[in-house]
DNA sequence: GTCAATTGTGTTATACCATAACAAAACTAA
DNA sequence: TTAGTTTTGTTATGGTATAACACAATTGAC
């Protein structure tokens, strides 16, 4: 599975050292592979994938920036589509109902499930220069939360986590930007 | 400050065990300690505090549920006001500028700080049957989101995270519910 | 105090995000 | 094929948020 060989997640063997250059993923293979998982989870689940449904997922991993519900409907349109609001909600409620897609709920708009074959509890590293949404399933963030929720007697079923700032590869920009000034 | 003292996260100082009777902290000092903090927090910034602001920020610290924007703007004219969403959502703006609110991404709404008075981080944790939000500051939270920024090379500016669940309270109103049933 | 500049509030209109309710079409299993 | 189920289309509406501009209040210099 590549999924997490994102813009800004690629495998990276030094943390602490400065990034290295833009190193951009296979995106078409990107999604291809997170079709294929898709279309095999719906199976074996006997959940259809309907060819609406696979377009809207299509379209939602267009990149890796979350997307809004309208500018999906829009992106549906252009395929020449009669589609409404509740369509592209149907569509968005299905697949999040599959795991195959999160909303980032800071931002209103949806990704692409990076970990769709497993259960897991995902955060995101959203960029506020590129909007690249980067999932991570960090199991010692989950268990930092879970001993914090045991203290207070509160019983978790789920949890919300959007951190906010520049990916590594906005910083070597504004680095360029910045030498060029 | 007693800010920590709402309903679900009164001092308990046996984590892991039971949690004790509803133990309700007193609300009305609850709210006075809040609009003090944040009268002093304004002076000393030369922020503006106009009544109109104190006023909003009363009625989202008028119970620990985090309330929507709209739902403030009946309170204002339920004040006799004359009020329009923009006059909410400005005042909105400056109380989450001074960090005297948060607002619950999750919800679409807000809530009071409870560590107004301090820089932090903080985290969310809502119940999903009676609404409250209690705010914690973990910095073990924290500090293993940044750990994880770390390694992506992420530069953070800030993170939301909301953990959804059960609160204690909620916990036993339900034992008694099963126990009658 | 008066004035000009700044800041805050009122007002209208509108954009964006999301769902309810019902009809029509497509699929599934006899 | 037919009945039952699921999916999609359609219309309408509700909930959240902001743009743009006018007016009012506050501030600070004089």
């Amino acid at each position: 599975m590549n999924a997490v060989l994102k813009d800004f997640s690629v495998a990276r063997p030094k943390p602490r050292t400065a990034p290295r250059a833009n190193q951009r993923h296979d995106h078409v293979h990107c999604i291809a592979a997170a079709l294929a998982t898709a279309s095999s989870l719906c199976a074996a689940r006997g959940a259809r994938l309907t060819k609406l449904r696979r377009r809207v997922l299509e379209h939602v991993w267009n990149s890796h920036v979350p997307v809004g519900a309208y500018e999906l409907l829009n992106r549906l349109r252009a395929d020449g589509r009669r589609a409404a609001p509740p369509t592209i909600y149907r569509a968005l409620a299905f697949l999040a109902d599959e795991g195959l897609i999160h909303r980032i709920e800071t931002r209103n708009a949806y990704i692409g499930c990076d970990f769709a074959d497993r259960p897991h509890q995902a955060q995101y590293f959203i960029c506020e220069q590129c909007g690249v949404a980067a999932e991570v399933d960090a199991s010692d963030i989950h268990r930092r939360i879970a001993a914090r929720a045991d203290e207070l007697g509160f019983v978790v079923s789920g949890h919300n986590v959007e951190v906010l700032g520049i990916c590594c590869l906005c910083q070597q920009r504004r680095v360029h930007v910045g030498s060029r000034a």
